[in-house]
DNA sequence: TTGGTTTTACGAAACTATTCGTATATAATT
DNA sequence: AATTATATACGAATAGTTTCGTAAAACCAA
């Protein structure tokens, strides 16, 4: 049986998304690249990486000194995970009415949208 | 100048979803609306509609003894705030990105997906 | 009127998430 | 070797959210 790994909050999400991007990397990597956004600690990175260790979130090496983490879920599955949730709780479970309010909001390139038209077309194949 | 309106709550969303579908409404009712989907004290559900006064995330009529409160802002507004913070914390400013996640998870029927075509289609038109 | 019910107000407990101070160990520098 | 820099571990302070106990006021019913 799978231990449940848990929905990460906002800060573990940001950590995710370095991790994600750049691959296993250092607390220091992960602390410089928070810092571009926003002033934090270094005690409080190393702590919020500890913490998603525990949860299952990321792994870590512990050979070396400066110890290793990388992401234990991946990107995609916890997109898929964290939009149910927000498609649920902002858009009464509706995907169809968050799609159309992403649409109508955001600026989106010919090709962006072609792209879109042509993944309906072959779902509505599959019908 | 305007006071600055701040995201709600997971909690905070609930009520207000119950607000903007029945209107405006008593603590009382809300209360029961919670109930039906999970187990809520109902001076709990009277501290939240409170502190969302203070907020300003809901208005209240205080003329009878029974206070009526309706939400302060809009669902579409709300939904537009929301939607944006989400895309970029979870989706890195993709909106298209999300779209097409959203598109591949859930499912549609074929009028739902011709509306999404024809509202692109609309979009491509206006470029 | 008296007793039971419903409501608001208030404060604090419980819980979760975030931040950071401090201690200790390891490595690098001089 | 002695000093300085960098790393982890740990615990606790801080902050935000949710929950609820209790009291007082307003209302209702016998």
């Amino acid at each position: 049986m799978s231990k449940k790994i848990p929905k990460p909050t906002e800060s573990e999400l940001e950590i995710l998304m370095i991790l994600w991007e750049h691959g296993p990397a250092s607390v220091r990597f992960v602390n410089d690249k928070l810092n571009e956004e926003r002033e934090v600690g270094y005690t409080t990175t190393l702590k919020l990486m500890q913490i998603m260790v525990d949860k299952g979130l990321a792994k870590r090496d512990t050979a070396s000194r400066t110890h290793i983490y990388q992401a234990a879920v991946s990107e995609a599955d916890t997109q898929k995970q964290l939009l149910k949730k927000f498609v649920d709780s902002t858009f009464r479970g509706s995907a169809m009415k968050m799609v159309m309010q992403a649409l109508g909001n955001h600026q989106a390139s010919k090709e962006e949208l072609d792209e879109i038209k042509s993944l309906i077309d072959k779902m509505e194949k599959g019908k």
